[in-house]
DNA sequence: GGCACGGTGATTGTGGACAATCCTATTCAC
DNA sequence: GTGAATAGGATTGTCCACAATCACCGTGCC
């Protein structure tokens, strides 16, 4: 038998690993079984994510995995952007060389990637070299939210996916921030993060836009056929 | 006898409004009687709380009124700096006519009641102003991030006290990002915003480090000296 | 055929009882 | 007198049963 906080994390595992599909009812008794867990424990994490925003619970009707609209998508990059900002410029001011080495082999092993042709791999050290970033800063709440919206936003049908050239530019984006950082410079360091993550939200707004055009959001299993899914 | 949602608010705002003391124990039995709920509906509050930050719960030992410490107050402080000038630089995209009619008589008022010596109500419309510019930047995720850290720094001990002379140079800063909001200039606004918000954190860290030198935290009702308060 | 109405099953909300855990204070040995 | 071991009380964790609510579905009326 699970305990509460195992419950908790297992829930969240699931629900930002994808196995659960956006708005798919989370039904108690269900969960129970799943996690082999009591109804407590399953309300209690129910709860939690509730208010982390991974899920919605209406009264007397249930729990659903959160659907992450694209304004909300949109919103959750510009709030990543002002703090990463912020993180870049506190960084510049604690970086020491230690880190430094290890950003640039970051870097160099992410140019190793891009010449291989591993997307998912860039994309991992991508988000390496950005939690690096955050530990030098040493910002327990920036890192505590960045962390909570990336697992919201982690599941979010527009995956931040690479155009073609877009990795060599990515590249020297961050070879520019591993500069700037190691000339201790906030002002520039605020700057090249910005400059690396502008794009980001452009390309995110494109999607989106490209998205809509096409009609109103379908996912694989919404809000019909799911009592036969059961 | 309360529901789900009501004992939730009251908890928060009995926590938020001062009516418990920082670290105070939240026993739930007494929460029960004192908000007519079941436990079920005083757990499930304390179980949001705590992942609002508000309270910390630990396992078998119940809830305590989360007490804030000085590092944590400045995290907020510069999180909060992050996202309104995130916010302040979207809202001279988008600021009307009427919301600068609304900004600059909020202004004046202001400058009434600091004629007056009147620091409540200066503080109070303080808030109003940045509100307001919240609402033209009209960003949800921001709006909602910014409102919870201002619930757990407010029952902070260090208040931004206006210091003598701060008054003038504080209405100067808010007239100025008016101007640069009038002006629909983003990156004056964003800098408006940072000059003014880059003195509260200044005057916090003053303020926390002379706390610090006078000795380790006290509270009025901390740990010790509880079981005879029942 | 369409719409209001009521029954039924599924699911959540709530309260109570019991078990588990922790803190406190007393007792006892040294 | 000091320390450890222990018993007691207080509090939280968990399970279970029942009440409340809602969605679905069939029926009957127009």
């Amino acid at each position: 038998m699970h305990s509460n906080l195992e419950t908790y994390r297992e829930l969240r595992e699931a629900i930002t690993g994808g196995r659960f599909q956006p708005n798919e009812r989370l039904v108690e008794s269900d969960l129970m079984a799943m996690f082999q867990a009591g109804r407590s424990a399953v309300r209690a994490a129910l709860v939690r994510l509730d208010q982390e925003g991974l899920v919605t619970r209406e009264p007397n009707r249930g729990a659903r995995v959160r659907l992450i609209s694209g304004r909300e998508a949109i919103e959750i990059e510009q709030v990543r952007i002002a703090l990463e900002k912020m993180l870049a410029r506190t960084a510049a001011e604690r970086v020491t060389s230690a880190d430094l080495d290890e950003l640039m082999a970051t870097v160099g092993e992410m140019r190793r990637l891009v010449g291989e042709g591993d997307p998912l791999g860039y994309s991992e050290l991508n988000a390496r070299f950005h939690r690096r970033i955050w530990a030098i800063a040493d910002h327990q709440l920036a890192a505590a939210l960045l962390t909570t919206m990336k697992s919201q936003s982690i599941r979010f049908q527009y995956r931040t996916i690479l155009q073609p050239g877009r990795a060599e530019r990515s590249l020297d984006e961050h070879a520019a921030i591993v500069a700037a950082l190691a000339a201790r410079d906030p002002d520039a360091s605020e700057a090249a993060m910005a400059e690396h993550l502008s794009q980001v939200v452009s390309t995110l707004e494109r999607a989106i836009a490209a998205s809509l055009a096409q009609g109103p959001w379908r996912h694989p299993s919404a809000t019909p056929a799911e009592s036969r899914a059961r």
